[in-house]
DNA sequence: TAGATTGTTAATCGATTAACAATC
DNA sequence: TAGATTGTTAATCGATTAACAATC
């Protein structure tokens, strides 16, 4: 249960399993890392090392794991417990799409706010979240405590817009657009990138037909 | 430049490189592995192999690779010269995200149509591509040879889609559900997975803190 | 008690990094 | 020629898998 020592491997695993076991029927009581291996096609002792090192109160032999335990410890490890503050910047379709996602509250994130340029938007609202005008971004950072800044721009804008949120005290970034961003040591970039998936779905596609 | 050998974490880093390379300056004709890698915060001899892995050309001492060719060699390399067709199902705001991203193209991808089950969408069209009956799915994937799927629907409805899309010859599907999705052997799936994305955000600020 | 399962220690495998030879 | 850079071979590091002891 130290959280410092997890590899970046199992940390990827974990939400998986978390997911997992939500989409278990109710009465399910309890679970072996065995057949939560079996279901998602993985290695038996690499789901029960990795529960191992996510959960705080362990498994029984012969029973397994007490299944709204293991959520509670894996929503825990995973930091889903402590909700963080991020803003977001640019409301395109894409921007639009995650205001009005509600899967970011479980897991530990709440979009206080939206920033545009576009005077059509500002003053209007998506998914429950208020769109200010980006001149606006600092003092709200720094009035409300923001840790996070998803930047859902063009990636022209998207460098200027990032020094900008880390002006106003944010520690995170998580990058929608392509643009690679460059930070000061110790600042958090998370990439979401699509064309790093498309190549990965193209290579797999290529190995399946050579086959 | 044997595609089939190449890892998992040297496919992930290639398209990072070609989106770098295509960030400089027009006037950029040759560029170093050794410079890549200073300007990505990456591991010199990391980013040699990688290259050198998926350059069919190669670089030469003291020079360097050529960037337009070394574009073109990675572009190759990541199937991106080789159009896919791809069909979308579930035009909420994400797939409408989806359906008026432009930069699927560039990365070998064509979204051919999209399909719902909303009268209100049927008919109509996002980004030029046409919104068609969710039940003329089947029909219209085999005329049109279509190979990937990407689902943006609910969890809920996600594992009666994607069986309803391998029965009409789908290879690949790209799930930006949450749901697991179970499908037989050789089928390919690449799962977006937000979830997985704050987690890592998450543990990252809490070694930051930690510190 | 026997068997299923956990959790851990040891062995293997693969990726990263370091060292080096080749070359323009 | 000297130096920058490539590409490769060897060493290290870390993650996965296998073997096993502990336990309910």
């Amino acid at each position: 249960m130290d959280k410092s020592n997890i590899s970046k491997p199992t940390l990827r695993r974990l939400p998986v399993y978390l997911n997992y076991l939500k989409s278990l029927p109710a009465e399910t009581r309890t679970i072996s890392a065995t057949s939560v291996a079996a279901a998602l096609g993985l290695n038996e002792v690499q789901v029960r090392k990795d529960l191992s090192a996510a959960s705080k109160n362990g498994g029984k032999p012969k029973m397994g794991y007490d299944v709204e335990q293991l959520k509670l410890d894996l929503a825990e490890f995973l930091g889903y417990r402590d909700t963080k503050s991020a803003i977001l910047i640019g409301v395109g379709r894409l921007g639009g799409a995650l205001l009005s996602f509600n899967g970011f509250e479980e897991c530990g994130m709440h979009i206080t706010a939206a920033f545009d340029n576009d005077p059509n938007k500002i003053g209007t609202s998506i998914g429950g979240v208020a769109i200010y005008d980006i001149r606006e971004l600092e003092s709200f950072c720094r009035t409300h405590g923001i840790l996070i800044g998803i930047i859902t721009t063009s990636p022209a804008e998207a460098q200027a817009l990032c020094d900008k949120m880390l002006k106003s005290g944010l520690c995170a970034i998580w990058n929608f657009s392509t643009a690679h961003l460059e930070v000061p040591e110790g600042v958090i970039v998370h990439n979401e990138n699509l064309a790093v998936s498309l190549a990965m779905i193209s290579h797999a596609l290529e190995e399946q037909f050579n086959k």
